[in-house]
DNA sequence: ATTATCTATAGATCTATAGATAATGC
DNA sequence: ATTATCTATAGATCTATAGATAATGC
C-alpha cells in the first residue's frame, strides 16, 4: 500500500493552484505522519513538522488552516489507503488456489508488511479516535470489513473444515488470528504465547497454531 | 480494589513530615489519575491537576519534583494496586466450588468492575508504557501473571474439558477470553461479535461463547 | 524552627498570523 | 496578478521557581 498523493482541495487541505502545492502538501503529510507515529499527535509540534518537511511554518499554515486540519488530513490519507487496500483484497481472484493455511499466511504476511511499511499508523488512528467520533467509526468499520472478508475467504473453503458448524469455527479462528496479530503489532503491550523474535518465526507459529485449532476441529 | 494511600517518602514523591502531606498527595494523585485517564497525560497540564485537587501549583511542586515524578507516582499506585489484586486472586480458596464457567464469570465480572471503578487506568498505563520501558515491563508481567493464573484455575478443573490436550484448549480459551475482554474494554476500537449494550448482556454472551468453545471441544 | 501552602511570575514552549519576498502562469 | 514561501513575532499556554504567608510540632 503506497502513500497516496495529497488530494488537493480536500476537506482538510487548501486547494492549490500550482503544481508545487502537491509536493509541499505531501512533504507536510509525510513529515507529520512520521512524527505523529513516533511521538504521538499531541507530542508533536507543528514547528517540528515544518522542520522535518524542510518547509517553513508559514507555508504549513498556508496549506492547512490549523493543526487539527493537518491531523485530519494525515488520518484521512491513512484511512483512504487502508480502504483501497481492503477493497483490493476483496477481489477473490487474488486468493485462488490457496488453502485455508495459505490464506492465513498471506493475510498475516500482508498485515506485517503494512506495519513495517507504515510504522505508527495504528498509534495515530488510536490517538485520534479517542477524541474524534468520525475517525473512530471509520476505523472500526474498516476493521470489521477486514475481518468479515477473511471469514468469507475461509468459508469459501469450508470443505477443509471438519466442524459441524463451520461458520462458528471460521469466526473463532479469524477472531483469534486478529487478536494475536493485534497483540503482536501493539508491540509493547499484550503478552501472548507468540513472543518470538523474527517475523518469519512469528508467522510460522501463528499459522501453525490457528491451523492446529482448525485441524483439531476437523479431527475432533 | 481500593486506591492505596500514597506511600510518603517514595521514589516519586517527597517524604512528608506532617500528616496533612498524606491527604494532599492523595488529592494530587486522585486528581491526576482522573484527568490523565480522561484527557491523557500529555493532554493534562499540572495547573489543571492542581485546580482539580483544590490545591495550589506551588504545593504540587513541593510534593513532586516535576510533572514526570507525578506521572510515575500515579502509575506506581495503579500498578501496585493491580499487583495486590492479582496476588489476592491467586488464592485458590476464592475459586473453590466454581465450575469453569463460574470461574470465567467471576473473572469477567471482576475485570468489568475494575474498569468501572477505575476508569482510564488502562489509557494511562498504555500512554506511559509507550515512552517508559520500566512501566511497559511491569504492566506486561502483570498481564502475563493474570493470564497464567486464570489458565491454572481452568486446568485445576481439567476433568470438565473433553479435549485430548487440555493445556492447549485452556490456553486458547483464556487467550480468546482476554482478547474479547480487551476488545470490549478498549471501548472505542476493535469490532467483535460481542458489541451488545449492557455489561450483563456482554458477560452472558462471552461466557456462553467461551463455554460453547470448550463444550464444543468436549463433545467434538 | 520546620514544614506546607499560596500568590505571582519567569522562562520556555507552541499555535497561529502579519507582512515581506520569491516563484508561477496568464 | 496570483499563488506560494519565508522570516519574525504576537499571544496563549505550560512547566517550574522564588519568596511571602500560614500551619504544625518540638
Amino acid at each position: 500500500m503506497a502513500r497516496t498523493q495529497a488530494t488537493v482541495e480536500s476537506r482538510w487541505a487548501r486547494g492549490g493552484q500550482q503544481p508545487r502545492s502537491h509536493a509541499t502538501q505531501d512533504a507536510f503529510l509525510d513529515a507529520a505522519e512520521a512524527l505523529f507515529g513516533k511521538h504521538g499527535v499531541e507530542g508533536t509540534s507543528v514547528t517540528e513538522v515544518a522542520r522535518r518537511a524542510e518547509r517553513s511554518i508559514g507555508s504549513l499554515y498556508h496549506h492547512f488552516q490549523n493543526k487539527e486540519m493537518l491531523v485530519m488530513a494525515v488520518v484521512d490519507r491513512i484511512l483512504g489507503d487502508l480502504d483501497r487496500g481492503i477493497a483490493n483484497a476483496h477481489d477473490a481472484a487474488q486468493w485462488e488456489g490457496l488453502s485455508i493455511g495459505g490464506v492465513f499466511r498471506r493475510y498475516v504476511d500482508r498485515a506485517l508488511a503494512l506495519d513495517r511499511a507504515r510504522p505508527g499508523y495504528k498509534r495515530i488512528l488510536l490517538e485520534v479516535s479517542l477524541s474524534d467520533a468520525e475517525t473512530r467509526g471509520r476505523y472500526k468499520r474498516l476493521r470489521r470489513r477486514l475481518g468479515e472478508g477473511l471469514t468469507q475467504r475461509v468459508l469459501d473453503r469450508r470443505d477443509e473444515i471438519g466442524h459441524p458448524d463451520p461458520e462458528t469455527a471460521a469466526r473463532f479462528a479469524v477472531d483469534q488470528l486478529n487478536a494475536t496479530l493485534t497483540a503482536r503489532l501493539d508491540r509493547a503491550m499484550t503478552p501472548t504465547q507468540f513472543e518470538t523474535s523474527t517475523d518469519a518465526e512469528f508467522t510460522t507459529e501463528v499459522i501453525a497454531s490457528v491451523g492446529a485449532y482448525l485441524a483439531l476441529v476437523a479431527s475432533g
